[in-house]
Formats: C-alpha cells, structure tokens, sequence
DNA sequence: CACACTTAGTGTATTTTTTACACATACCAA
DNA sequence: TTGGTATGTGTAAAAAATACACTAAGTGTG
C-alpha cells in the first residue's frame, strides 16, 4: 500500500454530540500518559476525535473518515463549523510522553478544523480500534487536552444556531421517535422548557414529520406513537420557508 | 525586524462584500501573468483578497490583517464561514510565472479559510499598496483564479443565512441609512422583493434601529429619514428572542 | 380484577404577527 | 406653478404564538 501524504498541521476534530438520559452527551476518547521507565500509567486526559487530514482528500471526506473509524458509523449529520489556531495548541504537552500522542512538534501550532456530529447514541459501538471512546454527559466535561474545551463550547454554540432555524433535532434520535423525546431534544439542546400543547401544535405544521402506525412498546404507561423524518419531504418543503430578522 | 514565521500551505481568504448601484459586489484584486522575456502583460485575472497566517497570530487576526492591508478598514464586520482543500488547488496555475504569486508549490494544495466581511462601499480606498481591486457585481464575476469561485459561493450562501438571523444588513451601508436603502440591501442580498410598509412595521418592532433628527440630503424628492443601527441596544435585546424550527 | 401509577394526547381563548393592498406628502427642478 | 419622484402611513383578514388543565391508555401490584 502506497502511503498516503499528509500535512502534518492541519487535522480535523469532531464534536460528536448524542443524546442520553435526558442530556446532550460528548463522544470523548481517553489519552493514557505513561511513565517511560515504570510504563505505570501517569496520567489521562480526555480529547476530540480527530485526526490529520491526507492530501488527497476534502475537509469534509477527512471528517467523515475520522469519524467512521471511531464509531463505526456512516451517513450521519456531520458538519463544519469553525477553525482553530491557538498558538498555545500544544504548549501545555510539551514535557509529556504520551501512549496516544499524535507525533507533532509541539512547538509548531495545529490548525484544527473543527466539526459537530449529531448521532444516535444506541447506534453506537463505543470501544474501537483507536482507544476507548466514552460518552460523557456535556454538564460534567471537565479540562480536556490542547484547546479542545473551546472547540466542544463553539460546537455548542453552532449546534444551537443551527437547531434554531433547521429541523437537526431527529439526528439525536433513533429513526423512530415519539414527539416526547422530540420535544427533550430541544429543551436539552436549547436549555428552555417548552410547552407540551404548542411544541406539538407547530411541528404538527411541519409536513416532513411522518406519523407512523406504530407505538412505543414495554413502557408502563401509554404508548406514545411513533414518528420518522422523511429528509425529502423536508427538502422538497425547505425552499417554501422564508423568516428574516432585520 | 525579525521574520515572522508563517505556515505556506494556510492561507485566509476574504470576499469582502459592497453594495452598490442596487447590487450585491464583492471586491476582488487582479493579479497578471507577464511574458518573461518580452515582459508584455499575458492575462489577467481576479481573486479575492487573501494571504498566509503568522505562526504567531490566530486566524482571525490574520483575517483582520489582511482585510486591513486591502482596504485600510479597521472595525468591520468580519467573519469566518468555512475552510476549504482542494487537492487539485493550484492545478490550473502550473506552468505560469504570475506577477503577483504566492510562491507555493502549486502541487501541494493550500487550505484556505475563508471569511466574508460587509463593508460599505463608501469608506473605501481601492487602491492600495497590495494590487488594485476592484468592485465588480455579483453577477458579472467570471471565472476567479484557484477555487475563488467556490469560496465567493459558499460565501454568498452563508452570508444569505446569517442575515435572515441576525441584524447584519446594515454592515453594507454607511453609518446613517433611510429605510428604503435598508430595505434594498435585504432584497439584494436575498433576492426577494418585500413589501415596504410590511417591512417598516418589522423594523419599527426593533429596538436597536434608531431613529434620528435627521434627514437625506441633495435628493430631487422628499427627503428621507435616516437611521442608526445602535449595537448596543442590540446586544441587550437580543438574549430575548427565540425562535426555533422543529 | 380493580386500582394506582405514569405518560400520552388533546382544545380554546387571547394576543401577536403576517400578509395584502393604495394614496397623500414633501422636496427638487424646470 | 407644475410635474416628477421617492417617502411615509393604516386597516382588515389570516396565521401563528402563547397560556393553560384534563381525560385516555397502557403497565404493575395487591
């Protein structure tokens, strides 16, 4: 296999978000410090997804093979949302060896660009071949390597412009959903509560919201119905739309 | 002086967007192949306004740098929207001595970020010490040199998208505005028309457009009431709203 | 099998926003 | 004085947003 050429700073980092007891969740992957003489381990630390992006590829096909090789995973909601260039990036690992350590001069600054991914979290196979993947709840992130907390806050931050104004919120979701995990999507997402009667009186407007002949099953209660989202109604509808603010 | 170091294959691309004479603009800089021998001017050709980031700096300072060295604006609206990497970036630019060329391996490619920035076109000095630009419409840009076309494209969509949320409209124009300009730059950037006493009774609703003692001059007609856009007010107000699409 | 528990699902009245639409006004210039 | 031109304004009807509370349909338990 020939190898393939890369630049060696510039990567792709992706945010991957899910949905889990009723919060937004981070796809983070645990970095193991050890110590070179003991091999004990000396430390952890939590980073993005990431990784460089080939000569021969797009941003985007970049992203979409990062985020394949952590999860498995293909055709999901991913998108770009900013670059980042600190000229700090590295500085704080100078002195560390690392067991997942990506091999740069930490002298040099990375350009990292910087993506979101909405997934299913029951879609999922945590553990793979690049190190152990875990979810952690958005609420309890603590530091985490390079600047990378800053790009989980701006991947925040365009998660919720973007829910605002497209409808994002099924890719948190399994194909079928109620209009309850719907509705928690969006006040998780957006940290507002919102009312039951008019959340379901305005997508009820929404043609692409498909009502299935289906019901939840094995809940102790009543069986809320079961909808999908059907992506080419919505972009059959999407050109109709038109709100601007002055 | 000490050299600054800078990374030759990350550049920052600027469509600095003016509206004139009714019309949506974006200033592009021409760039010309000479004939080494004959020293005769071969072609001519256009691109947007961009160049390398310092080691030392962020991307958006050097976004800010190099909108300054363009156009010696300082304070303007500015913003990142996307990067890009073409494998086959410079392909097209192979075998050419440009006068003005960056210096770059055209086999490598070049990741490029991009920004669009608003600028009134009034408060400019097109020429300047890096080229001469030009204003050209929308809807005459031809073919740009590298993947300009692509970037003013993607520029343009996200520019669409910005301003149908966010109060930015008045960013094209000069500091004191009538509404009818304000109403034109919607429609422009858009490409819809509007109702004019539906969108006066839109923006009446907005607190951060201030209304002055003050009226146009030098029209062979009544004389139109001009306007501020007060970012502050703005700022204060915005925290309020809230829309969001299911 | 009846009762308790839990979440699903629904309607109405009020206010606000959107939409469609036409004419008098103020200034300049000839 | 008059003609030209862009400004500035109101209303009625439809649609959307908001605030708000009870019955329905299942499961599990005694």
């Amino acid at each position: 296999m020939i190898p393939r050429t890369l630049n060696d700073y510039i990567s792709v980092d992706c945010v991957i978000f899910g949905y889990n007891d009723n919060e937004l969740q981070v796809l983070l992957v645990e970095r193991t410090l050890t110590n070179e003489s003991t091999k004990e381990i000396e430390f952890t630390d939590l980073t993005l997804t990431g990784n460089h992006i080939y000569e021969d590829e797009t941003i985007e096909d970049a992203a979409y093979r990062v985020l394949f090789d952590r999860t498995g995973l293909d055709n999901v909601y991913l998108e770009q949302f900013k670059a980042f260039a600190h000229p700090d990036r590295l500085k704080k690992d100078k002195d560390r060896k690392w067991l997942i350590h990506d091999g740069r001069d930490p002298d040099k600054r990375i350009i990292s660009i910087g993506f979101f991914s909405l997934i299913s979290t029951r879609d999922i196979i945590v553990e793979s071949k690049c190190g152990i993947a875990k979810w952690i709840p958005l609420s309890e992130i603590g530091e985490l390597a390079f600047d990378h907390n800053q790009i989980v806050d701006e991947a925040l931050k365009a998660l919720r412009n973007k829910i605002k104004h497209e409808p994002i919120g099924f890719e948190l979701l399994p194909e079928k959903f109620t209009l309850t995990e719907l509705q928690n999507v969006y006040e998780v997402v957006l940290g507002t509560e919102l009312d039951k009667r008019n959340f379901r009186k305005k997508i009820g407007r929404m043609k692409y919201l498909i009502p299935l002949d289906e019901k939840q099953k094995g809940v102790a209660h009543k069986p809320a119905r079961l909808y999908m989202f059907s992506r080419d109604v919505y972009e059959k509808t999407k050109k109709e739309m038109f709100d601007f603010t002055v």
